[in-house]
DNA sequence: CTAACTAACTAATAATCGTTAGTTTTGGAT
DNA sequence: ATCCAAAACTAACGATTATTAGTTAGTTAG
């Protein structure tokens, strides 16, 4: 009768083995049965442990998206600088990044596969989250931290970076998670000229 | 007997209606008779006009990508200092993207689905395409134009922003081009921070 | 020992997929 | 009016899909 979280559960090797597939061919490039063959075991035996293929996706992109949600809530109501938010929210992408890249590719395409309440809740999270990340560039504006740019450019040329950065970590394993965010910080603030 | 380019014959109707969809639910995700309802046809009709699914897909991204590696060129042995030949790819990059957001999208992903020997002619391409960015990148370093970073890590950075434009276009349609140039252009060069 | 549970299996389902074959309709040129 | 080709159609194909039902081996608890 243990409730433990069993976070190596046979359910969750499942949805580690789909996402990483889902990653490589698409949620609807790959099916239940190269998932199953994947583990070795036969399709239908996946069914023991989940309740259809689309839970797998929901998990995957709904537990990732309420993650940035909380870590983004948290920072916004911190008693630190706007500029230092900019700043760890930067963090945050990376580290959440290198955790589990597979599952961040998924949340730029697949969510339109998701089930329409699901896929709601997702946008829900997404747009909330934007819309904090909005809200602190503004802050960083207003105080003369940051170029006068209009705030939705600005917060696509940040998400664009950091919203890749999982096809990035993956080829180039060998970086230092460190060094990795000292220069995203300095490439996107400082930028990419030389002031001699 | 006329064999003129045809540029809105039925083919290119099709592949542009398949375009339209690939990007909302992805190549695996559209199906044939989705696209031959969006036309107000039967899906076998489709077959009149093209060879299969997977030539649609193979248009799409090996047109577009010819026309990145072409143009690259062009600008990689243009006589202009090196600087402006990064200005000028960013440049190229907003102008095809505003011209066809839709294939733009399916560059990022869709391309897993292509049969073997389009893939690797796509890749070859991206691949040619991606080495010319970093030696130009290289040759601004070396001037002292650019920040000595990581070349493939600025890379990223400048290709994260301008591979992820299409979806910004279609969001802000209102963006003035020239407008939405100077700002991609000021925001990666010079930087987010403000230099008071 | 046995009862219950877990997690695998085989077999089969309906639905959908891309694709082919064969046929009819259409519209313009002779 | 007739001919022809382009482009639509209907009907059907085999393959694959996610999913269900029913069964069985292995492990654990009482």
């Amino acid at each position: 009768m243990e409730r433990s979280p069993e976070l190596h559960s046979r359910k969750q090797q499942i949805i580690q083995t789909a996402a990483k597939l889902f990653r490589k061919n698409g949620f609807k490039g790959t099916s239940l049965k190269s998932i199953a063959e994947e583990m070795g075991i036969k399709t239908p035996s996946l069914y023991n442990h989940i309740a259809s293929k689309n839970e797998i996706l929901s998990h995957l992109l709904l537990t990732n998206a309420n993650t940035f949600h909380l870590r983004m809530e948290e920072i916004q109501k911190a008693n630190i600088d706007s500029l230092q938010k900019l700043d760890r929210i930067i963090s945050l992408h990376i580290e959440l990044t290198l955790q589990n890249p597979d599952a961040m590719g998924l949340m730029l395409n697949d969510w339109v596969h998701l089930d329409p309440k699901d896929r709601e809740e997702y946008l829900e999270l997404r747009e909330k989250y934007e819309q904090n990340f909005l809200s602190i560039l503004q802050q960083c504006i207003d105080k003369g931290q940051l170029v006068p740019m209009n705030t939705n450019l600005m917060l696509f040329i940040i998400l664009s970076t950091l919203r890749s950065l999982y096809a990035w970590c993956t080829r180039y394993r060998d970086f230092n998670r460190i060094e990795l965010e000292n220069s995203v910080k300095t490439g996107l603030l400082e930028g990419l000229l030389n002031k001699y």
